[in-house]
DNA sequence: ACATAAGTTTCCATATATAGAAACATTTGA
DNA sequence: TCAAATGTTTCTATATATGGAAACTTATGT
């Protein structure tokens, strides 16, 4: 913790074990496999809580509420990627994505 | 091209590769440090090219006019994840992300 | 050059995300 | 146990995203 390297990329795993600790496989895979949008408002808040900051903190940053932080931080499905990208921001995250196709269910014409 | 494989990761660049041909490396770069939420509207294009699909057959997909595609596609910075998840759900497409923190720009306390 | 397909834009209505404020609940430390 | 800090919920208003319809522009192929 508290490394001093320039940037290090982080899964929902990885900032789950830092602040929830390691889970058991059963979570554990449970959440690789919800490892999409829907989870993004737990990645607000792990890595708010690795930038030692309150959700007001947060929102000062922003210029919100901290009621509007706890909104993101539970219901993030309907968020706007503006606000998202507006959050981690604040947070001096960059937040990456990467399309991935199962071309299985898909037919080849 | 139309490979069989059951899975495949892409990034924007191959995507890009695939539909609008090798860029040169100026343009190139451009877009590999845009690679944030913004770009996202680009992203569905390219996999509706890749899916070989029409603005109109997208919109049929998801219940939608073409209107509506060609909007998300242009100006995907005010788009709700809960649409986003919609259309690359038409597209047989998994959406994931990474958070990228640099702790440089970040007083560790 | 022309016709058709594909994509874009505008206008309009409706649904919903954003936001503040304050009450409420939960967590934390002394 | 208690008080303070932190997080959540509810109510309200406003801004904006979603959506259809139709006109319009831009490819595409013959």
């Amino acid at each position: 913790m508290e490394t001093k390297g320039k940037n290090r990329t982080m899964t929902l795993d990885q900032l789950k074990d830092k602040h929830i600790g390691e889970v058991g496989t059963d979570n554990r895979d449970k959440y690789e496999f919800d490892l999409k949008l829907d989870v993004l408002g737990e990645m607000i808040k792990s890595v708010r809580k690795d930038r030692h900051l309150t959700q007001e903190q947060l929102g000062e940053l922003i210029g919100v509420q901290k009621s509007q932080i706890s909104k993101l931080e539970r219901n993030a499905k309907n968020v706007t990627v503006e606000t998202i990208l507006k959050v981690f921001r604040a947070l001096k995250a960059n937040i990456k994505f990467s399309i991935e196709m199962n071309d299985a269910d898909y037919k080849v014409a």
